[in-house]
DNA sequence: ACTTCAAGAAATGTTGACATTTTTGACGAC
DNA sequence: GTCGTCAAAAATGTCAACATTTCTTGAAGT
C-alpha cells in the first residue's frame, strides 16, 4: 500500500491527509459531500484510525467541516465564502509582503526574480497571455516564505491557499488569472528588492484586491 | 479556568481537546514539554484514540507541534514567536474591525457599548487602572464575531487568541494591558457605530500595534 | 396520502491489542 | 572517557472489535 502510492510520508495518516486533500482540491470528492469513514476506509484499504486523524487535520485546513456524531463534509465554496477567503488573504498576504521586503535574503530575492523570468519565458514559448496557476503559486509562496513569519505563513499556506487552489481548480472562469499578473508580480518583486516595505504591502494588497474584484464581478451566486 | 471539566462536549475527544487546551494555556502542561500519549491516557483514564484526535486538533490551533514517530510537544513562546503572533493579529484584526463597521447589526453594536460600560463599572468598583484580561477578550471577540467573516474569525479565535491567552496567563508582565485600553476600545466602538470602516481599521491597528510595542520593550529574550 | 414510531442497518465514537519505530542504558572496544 | 553496538523498554502508529448514536425503512394508524 505504502509503496503503491508515489507520495512518501512517514506515516499512513500523513499520506491519507495528502491524498484526501488533493481529492478535495481536484473535486474527486465533491463539495458538500460526506466523507464516510467506513466507505473510505474500505476504498483506500486502511483502518479508520489513521483516516480519522487525517480528517481532523483537514478540518484544521478548513477543507472539511465536522459535526459530532454526524460525520465530516467537504466545504462548499459559495461566492460569499470565496470573497471572505480573499479578504483574509488580502490582510495576511499584504502584511507578509511588507515583512518579505524586510526579511528576504538577497539570495531569495534573486530566486524570486529568476522564477519570474522563467514565467516570462514560459509565457513567450507558449504564446500565453496569462501566467499559469502553478507559476502564480510559486511566486506567492516564495514571498510568503520570505516574510519569515511562521504564524502568517501557516495561516496562508495551510488554511487559505488550499481553498483557493480548490476554487481555481474547479471553476474554469477562476483559472484565468489577471493578464497583468506578471507585471504586478514584477512590481512586488521590485518593491521587495528595494526594501520598500510600504510599497510591497500596498502593491500586494492591490494585486489581491483586483483578483477579488474580478471574482465578485464574474462569479455567479 | 479549567472549565473543561464542567463543559459537556458531545464526544470524549472534544472534551479532551478543551481539557488539554486549557492545561496548555495555564501552563499546567509546560511549554516545550512532550505530550506523552501513553502517560496522558493513563492519567486521564481514556484510551489513546480520542487523545490522538485531540492532539491533532491542538496541532491545528498552533498549540502543539507534532513530529511523526516522535510525538507532540507544547509550543514554546519565545519573544520572536510572540511578536510574529502579534503581526498576524494586527493584519487580521484590523481587517475584521473594518468589516465589523460594515456588518455589525445595531443590536450587536449596542451590546458592544454595553459590555464596555460593564467594564468601566467593574474598573471603578475595583479601583483598577487596567481592564481585566477577560474583559479585553470579551470586547475583541465581539468585534471579531461582528465582522461576519468566518475565515478571519477562525484564524483569530482558533489559532491566534489561544496563543495570546497562553502568553498572557504565563507572563505576569504581559497581563497588565495598556492603561488606555478602555479608551481605545471606546474609540473602536465609536468608529464601528459611525460605520466608519477606515477609522475602525486604523484605530484597531494602532491598538494592537501598541500592545506589540509594549511587548517588544518589556519582554526579555 | 401523511404522520408516527419501532426495529434493523449503518455510521460514528471508543477501546484494547498488536506492529513498528524510537529511546534508553548497559556493555565492550578503542 | 568517548564512542559505538545491541537488546530491552517504551513510545508512536495501526488495526479490528465493541459501544453508542444516528439514519433508514416500512408497517400501523389517522
Amino acid at each position: 500500500m505504502n509503496q503503491a502510492l508515489n507520495i512518501k510520508s512517514a506515516t499512513l495518516s500523513g499520506e491519507l491527509t495528502l491524498t484526501l486533500r488533493d481529492a478535495i482540491i481536484t473535486g474527486d470528492i465533491k463539495q458538500g459531500s460526506k466523507l464516510s469513514e467506513t466507505r473510505l476506509a474500505k476504498q483506500l484499504d486502511v483502518s479508520r484510525g489513521p483516516l480519522r486523524e487525517a480528517i481532523r487535520r483537514l478540518e484544521g485546513m478548513n477543507l472539511i467541516e465536522h459535526v459530532p456524531q454526524q460525520g465530516a463534509r467537504v466545504v462548499k465554496l459559495n461566492k460569499t465564502l470565496i470573497l471572505q477567503i480573499y479578504e483574509a488573504r488580502e490582510a495576511l498576504e499584504s502584511k507578509i509582503a511588507s515583512l518579505a521586503a524586510i526579511h528576504m535574503s538577497s539570495q531569495e530575492i534573486d530566486e524570486l526574480h529568476r522564477s519570474l523570468d522563467v514565467q516570462a519565458n514560459h509565457m513567450r514559448a507558449h504564446k500565453a497571455a496569462m501566467v499559469s496557476a502553478e507559476s502564480d503559486y510559486v511566486f506567492h509562496e516564495q514571498v510568503i516564505r520570505g516574510g519569515k513569519n511562521k504564524v502568517i505563513e501557516n495561516a496562508l499556506l495551510r488554511e487559505i491557499y488550499n481553498l483557493i487552489k480548490m476554487f481555481r481548480y474547479q471553476n474554469a472562469f477562476a483559472n484565468t488569472s489577471n493578464s497583468n499578473a506578471l507585471i504586478e508580480h514584477r512590481q512586488i518583486a521590485y518593491a521587495i528588492e528595494q526594501r520598500d516595505a510600504v510599497l510591497a504591502e500596498t502593491t500586494m494588497r492591490q494585486h489581491i484586491k483586483r483578483a477579488r474584484e474580478r471574482i465578485e464581478q464574474r462569479m455567479p451566486n
